[in-house]
DNA sequence: TTGACGTGACGAACGAATTCGCTACTCTTT
DNA sequence: AAAGAGTAGCGAATTCGTTCGTCACGTCAA
């Protein structure tokens, strides 16, 4: 028998969607312009892609106009909070922390970035007493 | 043609490894009662992944007892860090921290948790200047 | 109108991931 | 020794993901 149905988007299928969200809207020959960039796939496939991820619903597409455009059906942080929370689950055993504190540990953030990260603890702590 | 070979485990091989994490070593029976709760899949399938994870050099066994005993050749803080790196490069286009910040405010962290985080921004913070 | 060119739709092909059935062995127990 | 039970190994079957080749249309210029 065979594996189920991944409810996550795939490799290609990320990358054509990373396109798109930058783009915001995109013909098939756009998409496979980004696409080859990286890949080096032909124009059929990146047109085979999109309707497969048309038929996943994973992009919607606006036949209306010629050539068609094509739009990510979800947001990038819709998405991105998916594949988090499926991290998280999966990897992680559901402890978001952990998550956060390797994240912090190992990469490099800008004080910037730390002092956003400060701010948001302290508004968090803030709600609990 | 088709997808190259992908550098993480899958998803029963991770499901595999979390068995094999937590026992610290278990016999192939041992790894299918913990799985069969789970996927409900036959021994026989167990074994055989086990067996696909041994040839991917995802698993140990050590051959001298019987039962063979599997172990996971990789840490889980290593599988998790490289699971994490791969997420932040496909998903938060190398941003580390846009997946703190998201991770940070939707999940819900506990006093002590946040405290740690706190304490490892300080710790950050300090080797900076 | 005929030919070149781009857009789209299929379906074939192949590797990877999963699942299992069957077979071969090794120990125990009668 | 013969019957049972558990451990291992192999290869077949199926589905998914990914890549292309090819064919059918439409449009536009010569």
């Amino acid at each position: 028998m065979a594996r189920a149905v991944s409810s996550q988007p795939t490799e290609v299928e990320l990358q054509i969607l990373r396109i798109l969200w930058e783009s915001g809207g995109s013909t098939a020959r756009e998409v496979h312009n980004g696409l080859t960039e990286i890949k080096g796939t032909t124009y059929s496939t990146t047109v085979k892609m999109l309707s497969v991820m048309l038929e996943k619903g994973l992009v919607k597409r606006d036949e209306t106009v010629t050539p068609q455009v094509y739009r990510a059906a979800m947001s990038q942080k819709v998405t991105q909070k998916r594949m988090l929370g499926d991290l998280i689950e999966k990897v992680y055993n559901g402890s978001a922390m952990s998550l956060v504190l390797q994240a912090l540990s190992s990469g490099k953030a800008s004080a910037d970035e730390l002092a956003e990260v400060r701010r948001i603890v302290d508004e968090l702590e803030g709600k609990k007493p």
